[in-house]
DNA sequence: TATTGTTATTGTAATCATTACAAAAATGTA
DNA sequence: TACATTTTTGTAATGATTACAATAACAATA
């Protein structure tokens, strides 16, 4: 399916700039923040408005099509990955990864709805800790 | 051991409002920000200044005597229990619970040091499903 | 294709949590 | 007491995000 059909079938209407900042997202493995978002589309895009961004990321996350990633205190940052996995933030190059968590874990939440879920760890990251 | 003590072991002067401040995230199970630890304490001394709130988390974090959480986009707020355990908070109601998490679970990150894991959960507790 | 209503995009100004910083107060030490 | 160090405070800056109103683009209809 491509960038326009998934943002038609979630009753988006697919502008070619939301396409573009769908398809930046589903290509990216940073996790990038609206000012990231925005300094890789504002050279295609002249126009552009920081203000746009943040419309749209929220547009995407309302409805499913992304999420919202709260590790980094100071920006939120995006990932069009809904699928279930866990993030791990180098404390030094503040770097993004992704990882896959292994086994479902459990949780003794009755009664609740639990719309999502997120798993975030932090520490020193590989590349890092091979710089010593 | 009280307060005072585990300040002291951790090398943080137990100070009138550090004391205050630690004792009163010991005691409470509602992820108070910054704000609300303010309001909480402002009553019993006058003089408090919401920078030596942020100044106090901040130090209690650094050495590990607490743990911020992220759950929320808007604010930062503040655990003392450092044990490990889950976050859920509630879209409607926005409180925060602490929930168990029953089996540990496995990642795929090699060569990562993790300095600490956190994990999320957002939806409708149990009290705001009940009000239907 | 002109008209009209709707939706998307933009720019500016406001909001608000957090941080920077320097002065004042409190504390410890000799 | 006098001095050095640490804590606390108040004010001002920072910076991400939101509010809002104006403009532009689009869709549907006649």
């Amino acid at each position: 399916m491509t960038s326009t059909e998934i943002l038609k079938s979630n009753n988006i209407r697919p502008s070619v700039i939301r396409v573009m900042i769908y398809d930046f997202l589903k290509g990216t493995d940073v996790h990038p923040t609206v000012d990231e978002i925005y300094s890789e589309l504002a050279p295609k895009v002249p126009t552009l408005s920081k203000t746009t961004v943040y419309n749209t990321v929220k547009l995407f996350a309302d409805c499913g099509l992304s999420k919202t990633i709260t590790i980094d205190k100071t920006q939120v940052r995006y990932d069009a990955d809904i699928t279930m996995h866990g993030h791990f933030m180098c404390e030094k190059c503040n770097r993004v990864y992704d990882f896959r968590l292994d086994s479902a874990f459990t949780d003794d939440l009755e009664d609740f709805d639990i719309s999502f879920k997120e798993v975030y760890y932090g520490g020193v990251c590989r590349n890092c800790n091979k710089k010593i």
